[in-house]
DNA sequence: CGAGGCCATTGATTCAAATCATGGTTCGTC
DNA sequence: GACGAACCATGATTTGAATCAATGGCCTCG
């Protein structure tokens, strides 16, 4: 019974067509349970995954919907450490404290589940969570400056262009799901709901991107949307990993097509 | 001739003393050159680092003084990524995008250099390498948390009492000392240097922290400092790499003694 | 269908930190 | 020891985002 795959539309994905498949995660991560590869699962806005003991950590690979990580202060604060898209691969052991963070569906979440038998992790899977570890560090970076330099504007269109990026390849005309509300927008760019508001209303008035609902947006030119980041701030995606033959010379970074 | 090790007062540490030897760098990183270990090094204040090619990469174990990763936006915006202390490992490969950032010296600076063979790079390395990027995403993630959701004295008890923690082990009178100017601060902070000086200042005020000059304080409580930082962002020291049999039970985090 | 809750938007006001400005200290150099 | 540069401290003012507040849309559920 292979019960990975299955989307919305409750179509069935053979084993080379799964998506963990496709990401190269199904040959790296030994599973527990040999006879199938993962579990397919569902959540709902709010809901928490549960990263599992030490023993047998669990991943997820993102099949739709954004998880997000977060972290809550005793007072209410709330930043979100990182958020997750379809084809990202969840996994709290790239953090050490991971009392301190929650991973969380931001909204309807369909995603792959991978028990991970930690005590037989081969070099590839060591080699593997590297780059994983590797191009986590890179987007923090970003987030970083993000957080610490740019105003609410840049951010916002750095978010934008950002979503866009990810959600697949082209430069104009860009159709964006954002599957999740202001507030988690808000606490991932170290902003307030109503500032969010307020700048995707001038954002959209510039004509920068195009909202057709509160959760989707059209963005005419990546081009000039990203003219409103500072240099050198342009999104990567995640780097995913290498190939089955792996070997320290995958060390070129994701570069993308920057038109500047 | 073996020539790491050296400090100001001019001493010569022996191969088994070597502070890269106590961080068990030099069993994992084969240096191309086999005949001794590494290269000291030094620096003064704004020298930067070079990273080397993709096929020799080069790593650094800070001896003394402060070592950054910043960016600098081209309207002269500057963002420290993160900040090495003694005992840290300074490497740009664990970050992909190493044209973005800058490896400087925030004052003087002494090394042991590493030149690495990338082609030879054992499981052994891959794991530590691993080991320090997970470290590094820790400290990103309170670092995200600090400049997305902490304010002014907030950010700034943290960093203090980061510090202070990273300096030696102990809760009482900790005597630390500051290599780095008010600017560097800010620029780590994602604040100015002229309200760092002013926070500074309500510190002292409180007697939190007591300066004995601008690039050193003493903390008289590391307790009632961190009582200033929202629970959970206690700052935690780096992970050092794991024995010499690294495994994948590696896995525990590096715990504190918080006295809570 | 209507009630209630959540979310998004927008306006009015407040506030924390940035910016602007000044003077003082330390330190290295001639 | 005088000079200049870099750094630190602190006051006055500005400003960008937070907070407070009100409204309206949409969705769910009884």
């Amino acid at each position: 019974m292979h019960t990975c795959g299955g989307s919305a539309a409750g179509e069935v994905l053979t084993t080379t067509e799964c998506i963990a498949c496709r990401h190269r995660l199904c040959s790296v991560f030994p599973p527990r349970d040999r006879s199938h590869h993962q579990t397919f699962r569902s959540l709902k806005r709010g809901d928490c995954l549960d990263a599992g003991s030490d023993e047998t950590s669990r991943l997820w690979i993102v099949i739709s919907g954004a998880v997000a990580m977060s972290a809550t202060l005793p007072d209410g604060r709330r930043q979100i450490l990182h958020i997750d898209m379809p084809g990202d691969l969840v996994c709290s052991m790239l953090t050490q404290d991971r009392d301190a963070c929650v991973l969380e569906a931001l909204d309807a979440v369909e995603l792959c589940e991978i028990d991970l038998d930690s005590g037989s992790a081969t070099a590839e899977a060591t080699f593997a969570l590297f780059e994983q570890a590797r191009g986590r560090l890179t987007r923090s970076a970003r987030q970083i400056i993000c957080l610490g330099r740019l105003d609410a504007t840049e951010r916002l269109c750095s978010f934008l262009a950002d979503m866009a990026r990810r959600t697949g390849p082209g430069e104009e005309n860009l159709r964006v799901s954002l599957p999740m509300t202001r507030e988690d927008i808000a606490d991932y760019l170290g902003l307030n709901a109503e500032t969010v508001s307020r700048v995707f209303s001038r954002i959209r008035k510039s004509r920068l991107a195009i909202f057709l609902s509160p959760t989707e947006y059209v963005v005419p030119s990546l081009h000039d949307l990203e003219r409103r980041i500072p240099i050198g701030l342009r999104q990567t995606r995640v780097a995913q990993p290498a190939g089955p033959a792996a070997t320290a010379s995958a060390t070129q970074s994701a570069q993308e097509g920057n038109a500047s």
